[in-house]
DNA sequence: AAAATTTGTTAGATTCGTCTAACTTTATAC
DNA sequence: GTATAAAGTTAGACGAATCTAACAAATTTT
């Protein structure tokens, strides 16, 4: 009943990259995981043996609701990680993407179990994204993308998706963070950027690139 | 330049058998990594090929320069590992090995970095085995084996080694921990068991069996 | 020193996770 | 609604790390 490390990754990919409805293409999974097609059906097959994962010729792929609780459960070690390595190690939320996806793969309960009660049981990561609970289940709050936002709005910044580190440092060196208000100023037409200002900044610019990744809350 | 989760194994465990010569045999190797003679001679070989072990057939193996530094280093993660999880995440030392086995294959220089800063640059793991240096170099002190004591010797625990956590729980049971000031009243010519006394206690016995895993330093 | 034992190697098979090449099915475009 | 493109599968190969069976060398016993 243990899953290799490849399976692993294969069965969050899958969690990562499912829509609402849960489904998931087999290119998608092959471009996400940079594995070739024919080697992602036959872990799919594999998965599927495991009762993983719902697999039919030609059809979108799911994970059975075994899958997604093992899948949440890892996602919950990367989290928890990441939370760790950021309170608990000074590392910046741009470093420590690629340890957690080292860390997340260590089996021992004990180990996870210290850092969840050593950091008082969070709820968020430190990109704002939701730490699965013990049993592996996941809920997202339901925030508006900034690029969804209309000029006039006022905003909390509550997460950032489809991070690189890249993108991180973008937001470090315009000093925005987690918990940011933001006040959306305009947006240009032609490429929906936008202009903010936020803290003593009165008129940062953000490409849509940008905007399309950061998670707010509509503050009244 | 990378080596496998697996290579590092060999690794590892070579610079740990090794005696004083730095000499291994093949089935010692095998016995200590479980893995069969055939199996551990074409993994010779592989390493061989990368310049990290001398091999010649029917001979002893040795690592070379380059092997012991990066066998130092894996060992390195280890140690750092094992003393971060007991001063900063309140394990037990009997329960940290299993998890520092998993760690020590972290690939991250920054992470063992902060563990190391955190932990004020620390020369010795929870067990009192000698952290090796940044460039993998290790220096055992001279210790005695507590079995090697005679009656009347006052000797310092400093170190516990062949540790197995069913050792530990022992020590723990007895209130023994590193540092510990002992006083041998006798010892057993039948068996070599030995009668000390320590802190509040007057009179416990260790078999000879446990007092081979016991490093001290004789106190003048 | 011959025999027996232990140690080590060779040869060949197996499993896992990957690939490429060729083919099939499904979706898209005209 | 056929042609083209995209997505998915099948078949076969390969490297890594493992194994067993059989053989060879070194060591120990007598």
């Amino acid at each position: 009943m243990i899953n290799s490390l490849t399976e692993e990754n294969y069965l969050k990919a899958l969690f990562n990259i499912a829509n609402q409805s849960g489904e998931v293409n087999v290119a998608e999974l092959s471009k996400t995981l940079d594995i070739k097609m024919p080697t992602v059906t036959s872990m799919m097959k594999k998965l599927a043996k495991k009762k993983l994962v719902h697999y039919e010729s030609y059809k979108p792929l799911r994970l059975t609701e075994k899958g997604r609780k093992e899948a949440g459960l890892i996602i919950r070690k990367h989290r928890l990680t990441e939370m760790f390595l950021v309170e608990k190690m000074n590392l910046g939320w741009e470093d420590v993407h690629d340890i957690a996806e080292q860390i997340e793969h260590i089996q021992s309960p004990v180990f996870f179990e210290k850092m969840d009660e050593m950091l008082d049981y969070p709820k968020v990561d430190p990109h704002g994204s939701p730490i699965p609970d013990s049993k592996g289940k996941v809920v997202w709050k339901d925030y508006s993308k900034l690029s969804d936002c209309e000029a006039g709005d006022t905003v909390r910044l509550s997460a950032v998706i489809k991070t690189t580190s890249e993108f991180l440092k973008l937001l470090n060196g315009k000093g925005m963070y987690l918990g940011l208000k933001i006040k959306i100023k305009s947006i240009e037409p032609f490429d929906k950027s936008i202009v903010i200002s936020y803290d003593k900044r009165n008129a940062e610019v953000l490409s849509n690139l940008v905007c399309e990744r950061l998670l707010v809350e509509k503050i009244v």
